[in-house]
DNA sequence: TCCACCGGGGTCTGCCATTACG
DNA sequence: CGTAATGGCAGACCCCGGTGGA
């Protein structure tokens, strides 16, 4: 998702503006005569409104910077911890290289999670080897700490881990789908077991409700095509699908099948963003002649129309009927949104030059992988007049 | 041999608020 | 009380290929 990086660069990079702004009143300045202020300011500390850095483990930010730690950072995140009078950042420096980790990588850890540093070897080594049975090398572990410190530091609990794992194998899940949810939403793993059953509980739930067959596989399979879903709250995904069963006014069997099908890749989409995307999809499909009808078919047919936000969804839709394709062939293969706009956009392009009708010849061609259009493009240069 | 149908796969953290705990 | 643990939130799509019927 390269939006979603865009915006998460955009956000970091305005978090390290705030971060200085708001320590802009410390000046640069290096390691020791940092210290040297910090024992100076000590026997002063009257009442006034006083930098944190007094009460701090100075050794342990002697610690820190040697290590290369983004101490500034790991202040503004955990400042509790650099008040600790012992930690253990030698022995996790040292059990994180073991596991192939760079220091740079471990500093990232520290600055961005420092509880990390306030974890056991014994209970490290612990937590570790239950991650290990999920997956094949060290270095998957170290590259998820690396992006997401706080799934695997956040809870010292290593027992409600282990139950974690039991839980989700008893609802069927394999191998295989736990190494993608631990990959992909490592947090689902440090959440309590008691919030993961929940989750289970109001999918089972819900389900039954509706009259479906088999709700001990329900959750499995939610799950397993919406790998967040775990990390979601109950509310959340509770508000979605009354907005959407209330918009479309859907039946019991409706609503189900929308569920056990690709409904579940939507649930978990802030219900803001879900309204927001109905809305502005409402207004198009209005605005295009569409009935309610065809709008209520669409979302049935191809839910993830809904996780197209309505900038993207417009311009995909303008792409589309300015190159010569009705909605009603929309309609009728929305797969086609699927594909980016750039994608769109090219072929289009390519069709046009060899004067492709897409009346006479569908829009099948544009719900295909690269590789087959690719042949299919080939083909047709060949024989141009087909 | 082709192509429509269909399902699967990648991908997602870092912060804040609240509650639990000592 | 301070710190630790935990829950929740915003953010905002794209692509590939097996397969069975024509």
């Amino acid at each position: 998702m390269a939006a979603v990086a865009a915006v998460r660069a955009l956000l970091s990079l305005h978090q390290s503006v705030t971060l200085q702004h708001s320590f802009g009143h410390i000046p640069a300045q290096s390691p020791s005569t940092f210290l040297l202020r910090v024992f100076c300011s000590a026997p002063i500390d009257g009442n006034e409104l006083k930098p944190p850095v007094d009460t701090e483990n100075v050794s342990l930010l002697e610690n820190l910077n040697l290590l290369g730690v983004d101490v500034k950072m790991a202040r503004l995140r955990q400042p509790g911890v650099l008040r600790k009078a012992s930690t253990n950042e030698q022995g996790l420096t040292r059990f994180l290289q073991g596991k192939g980790a760079s220091r740079k990588v471990i500093a990232g850890i520290i600055s961005r999670y420092p509880r990390a540093i306030t974890r056991s070897i014994d209970h490290l080594a612990q937590r570790w080897d239950l991650w290990r049975d999920i997956f094949q090398k060290d270095e998957e572990i170290v590259s998820i700490l690396d992006r997401s410190p706080e799934s695997f530091f956040r809870t010292s609990d290593n027992g409600n881990l282990k139950k974690n794992i039991a839980f989700l194998t008893s609802l069927g899940l394999n191998a295989k789908d736990l190494h993608r949810l631990l990959t992909t939403a490592p947090r689902t793993f440090s959440n309590s077991l008691a919030l993961n059953k929940q989750m289970v509980e109001f999918l089972e739930d819900i389900y039954a409700k509706l009259g479906g067959n088999n709700p001990e596989q329900f959750p499995r399979f939610v799950i397993s095509r919406n790998l967040y879903i775990l990390i979601r709250s109950t509310k959340r995904v509770k508000t979605n699908i009354d907005m959407l069963r209330a918009s479309l006014q859907l039946r019991d069997s409706e609503l189900l099948a929308l569920l056990e099908g690709s409904g579940a890749e939507i649930l978990d989409l802030s219900n803001e963003y879900l309204k927001r995307n109905f809305k502005s999809l409402n207004q198009r499909m209005a605005s295009l002649g569409c009935r309610k009808a065809d709008l209520k078919k669409l979302i049935l047919s191809y839910p993830i129309v809904l996780y197209i936000g309505p900038d993207t969804l417009n311009t995909k839709l303008d792409c589309l009927l300015s190159g010569g394709i009705t909605m009603k062939q929309i309609l009728e293969k929305p797969k086609v949104l699927d594909y980016s706009t750039q994608n769109i956009t090219g072929r289009l392009g390519e069709l046009q030059r060899l004067g492709y009708d897409f009346q006479k010849s569908g829009i099948n061609i544009l719900d295909s992988s690269r590789k087959r259009f690719d042949a299919k493009m080939g083909k047709l240069n060949a024989s141009p007049d087909d």
